[in-house]
DNA sequence: ACGTGTTTCCAACACTTGATGGAAGCATTT
DNA sequence: AAATGCTTCCATCAAGTGTTGGAAACACGT
């Protein structure tokens, strides 16, 4: 029996899965709170109605946008492990941040729904809370930083959470810090990636 | 003439101030869209209409809170320039680290509202936007990173920022982060710090 | 052409929210 | 005691919200 979610993933232009991208779209730009059902059903270009008919309770579908995005993130780590494996330490973080950057610039709603399921007071963070939990053990497994996903010291995981975190808040932030370094999109994206380099290398190199 | 603000700070126990304090808390805990003026009102213990009467629209004391906030953070980027000059670049740095999580933890209020103002869509940031690029200058020579406060490079300006926003989530974000290292507040404020240290220092000392 | 099951929309409900008008309480001066 | 000005509360409004019932439209096998 496929999940609502698995349903809407088979054919991405069924309403279902219209619905589910749009409301990506939207609770990544304004939240949980801020977003109201219509809106999302502006957005996909139908009546209120239909969405409840497709997804039921807003809360489901939030519940069904962060799956998708958890799913998202998982995808792209094992891509990025793919294309890292066999290289040296420093050249595989260096990848993995690049490449990690230029998703996620492209996909700003990502960081957007993940640091708003931190921080917000919203509906049970749990589904979020269990996947960020397996992210950071597979980015520590992926990093070689650890011999396996039950072994990870409280420090390499408090280090690999404040660069991952310094990423999302780079990209969501965007608007806000941008103007503070007074400069364009691209030389912003370029200064991101420098200075995380330069955070992340030593993070990860210095006690190997 | 006083600004509301100026006339609250007079007497705190002025039903201004008790409304701004509670305001404070209120805000800082749900952020503004989460926020009723119901829920602050009942928080100081009077009506809905007292609070309007007082200090008006919501986005007003919404405001104000900031200006607060803001105050209070100079205040204390005052107090640490005071107890670190004379010392070493990294001397300089560690305590200041110390004092600032010290009083970021046992007021979470402050980042919350901090962050609170980068994300959310809420109203205009103008206020939180013109303190912060003014924060960041003061830690730039605070911390002697730049001669003077109009001659902080990019570079310096973006590790900041990246520094900076890695001890408010840590804060902010605790509840969400301490389960995932598994260890007690103490230990988490204690991981905290060893964790900034370590991504600081070089940071702030490799190419001076 | 008809029936059946699915999909879409219109209209409405109950509730919360920001905000206000006006009456009552309180303090101070005359 | 009366008058005045400030403070507090009750009752209420209008707008917006999540959600639903039911009627229309549609697809499609018979």
């Amino acid at each position: 029996m496929p999940s609502p979610l698995e349903k809407a993933r088979q054919d991405p232009n069924s309403m279902k899965a219209r619905i589910l991208a749009s409301a990506r779209k939207v609770f990544g730009e304004y939240g949980y709170n801020n977003t109201t059902t219509r809106m999302i059903a502006k957005d996909v270009g139908i009546d209120i109605s239909t969405l409840y008919y497709h997804w039921g309770e807003k809360q489901d579908l939030y519940e069904a946008v962060l799956e998708d995005v958890g799913d998202a993130i998982q995808h792209k780590l094992n891509e990025i492990e793919r294309n890292v494996s066999g290289q040296s330490l420093t050249t595989r973080l260096e990848i993995a941040l690049d490449m990690m950057c230029d998703y996620l610039f492209s996909h700003p709603e990502v960081p957007n729904l993940i640091l708003y399921g931190y921080f917000n007071k919203a509906p049970n963070g749990v589904t979020l809370d269990i996947k960020m939990t397996e992210h950071i053990a597979n980015i520590a497994v992926a990093m070689e930083l650890a011999p396996n996903k039950n072994q990870i010291s409280v420090q390499a995981r408090a280090r690999i959470l404040a660069v991952w975190n310094t990423v999302l808040n780079f990209i969501s932030a965007e608007n806000f810090f941008r103007p503070m370094l007074e400069t364009d999109r691209e030389h912003y994206i370029q200064v991101v990636k420098e200075t995380l380099k330069f955070i992340l290398v030593p993070a990860f190199t210095a006690d190997k």
